[in-house]
DNA sequence: CTGAAAGCGCTAACAC
DNA sequence: GTGTTAGCGCTTTCAG
């Protein structure tokens, strides 16, 4: 069972030592080990032997700079605590999942400075290609991506001018469609609850969205409250009671966000409100949880995870030599009414 | 303001290019890029001026080959999908933040042969440090990281016989705290919800010290209910329904997470039952979450996120040169009774 | 303070 | 099928 392999080296072992322990050469080793190039059975088999035997491990290192072939992919996102970004990377991983690629994440904190580190950093690596959240950056950041050959992959939003790929959702769009479809329903006095980021673009057009097409119906929103940090079902809930005792003809509640949605949405059961005849709720992103909940949240789904598998899949075309460039794909993000939007039967 | 840098090269730029550009020797240039040694200001400032105007990205490859130093930190977890690994990545990122070191991330999907093979993959780019989920490895990947000489950390469970340095908790510790916890509340008629999964070692210690202590009570688990897939706060509540429906006399629901703990809060709520009267219940993991919900499910927080920076530092550490081997840092989970759990006032 | 020479461990491109 | 020869782009080391 147990071949007891021999002493456990103080040098990492090289090609070298597998091709002396085998009596076969570098070349050829090199050749067992990528798989590529006819070998002969029974010289492949000595030489498996010998690495397995010996506990070879080949150096990537050395491999990617002879090669020039890095089969790392750099993912840039914002932030890690909001599970919409792991969701993206999770499709990253499963795209990549049958392929030589790995992803490398980077997190930029919402930061243009950190994300310029991060990607530069990135790049430094001469991955096979980069996807990166968000068509905003900084000038540099720009100017990084447009120089270099990897691939670029700007995701989750492509109300912009890509660098290069993009594949996402209109933020904007998505605001202007919820509001047609709550203007539909007959709300009128609507108040707007959302994050504190100034940095988080997405949410901005998806407000510029909204009050525009409020805006052509002769309405604005009538209140609004931002929170930033702490557990967001609980800020949803203390920033809808804040609305509420505020703003009490308020008719409808948008969120930028289904967390705070569901928060307001249980506060708001809880006292008994009539939703949606009195109240009207919805949020953004169709998040799984909502499944959950007593009541169905209005929400739009924004696919996260399909949006990381698309774009995965583009630097993997590409990284396998498929001519590409300039590739889009916009998603189109489709309201659910859910039970906190219908107020008229169909 | 704008140089109009030259134009974009076909080939990338290496370091000859800025020693030609600014007439300095390659080797000067690459202790001006990297910080290193004395180098007088003028020269410095010619340097620095060249990389930029060109628009020169080091190549890590190259010199990671030539100095074997590389600054990427491998973190292997079983998914992305379970909110507390991100919440561990998040507390290596945020731990590597300071640092040179970047994250690379490697899914498992909890096989442990999908394990040996990231793991391979990993240990290829000779990483500064692996942290790696769980203590359970197929004797092929223990051996890898015996043999291997960079940092391991195994994280998030402390029962077993760790490679190298461990973070985490005990989960059969874990499990027996809560049944002393529970019992001394007084429940005697336990039914346990968990998720259908052989390889989740932790939750199956869990389970373990669990029943341990109550059989040191002569009670047993009087019913279980296990699920897989889907959306846990909706899975969490079918589990409960059926768990009910099939022993009404119930009177303590433990669940291996918070939730499908959560999931069933809700469906208790709603049906109205006295809890904890009539009914206690009980997650595991301190979820942020949990703040929001109506009432306070107990649980026991495991504080991934400081799971994850303590490993990562202690990789930092290592990779910072200082001598190291072997660490062990066991945190103590701690019950949080909430308002599901507490029926005799202190 | 600065430079020249010699690799790091592997693979591309040819020979045989 | 298999081996040989040059590097990949950087840093280490050692001279000045």
């Amino acid at each position: 069972m147990n071949d007891t392999p021999t002493i456990p080296p103080r040098r990492p072992l090289t090609l070298r030592d597998v091709s002396e322990a085998s009596g076969v050469s570098e070349m050829t080793v090199s050749r067992v080990l990528r798989n590529r190039g006819d070998v002969s059975a029974a010289t492949r088999d000595k030489v498996l032997d010998a690495a397995k035997q010996l506990g070879y491990v080949p150096n990537k290192i050395a491999g990617a700079l002879a090669s020039s072939r890095v089969n790392l992919v750099a993912v840039i996102i914002p932030s890690l605590s909001n599970m919409v970004f792991p969701e993206v990377l999770a499709g990253v991983a499963e795209a990549l999942d049958g392929t030589e690629l790995q992803p490398v994440v980077g997190v930029t904190h919402y930061s243009p400075e950190q994300e310029e580190k991060v990607l530069y950093e990135m790049l430094s690596w001469r991955p096979s290609g980069v996807i990166i959240a968000g068509i905003e950056h900084s000038e540099q950041s720009r100017q990084m991506m447009r120089a270099t050959d990897v691939p670029v992959v700007e995701i989750m939003d492509v109300d912009g001018d890509p660098v290069d790929a993009v594949v996402g959702i209109s933020h904007r769009r998505a605001g202007r469609k919820m509001a047609e479809a709550i203007l539909k329903q007959g709300f009128e006095n609507i108040g707007f609850l959302g994050t504190q980021m100034p940095l988080d673009h997405r949410a901005r057009k998806r407000f510029e969205g909204f009050t525009e097409t409020l805006a052509k119906a002769g309405l604005e929103v009538m209140d609004q409250e931002f929170y930033s940090g702490g557990s967001a079902l609980l800020k949803g809930r203390e920033m809808t009671k804040a609305i509420l005792d505020r703003s009490p003809d308020i008719d409808f509640l948008y969120y930028s966000n289904d967390l705070i949605g569901a928060g307001g949405l249980l506060y708001c059961t809880e006292q008994g409100f009539d939703i949606p005849g009195r109240l009207g709720l919805a949020g953004f992103n169709g998040v799984e949880l909502l499944q959950g909940l007593p009541r169905k949240l209005a929400t739009m789904d924004t696919e996260r995870q399909a949006i990381g598998r698309e774009a995965a899949r583009i630097v993997a075309a590409r990284a396998g030599g498929a001519p590409g460039g300039g590739e889009r794909i916009e998603i189109e993000p489709k309201v659910t009414l859910g039970d906190t939007l219908r107020r008229y039967k169909p």
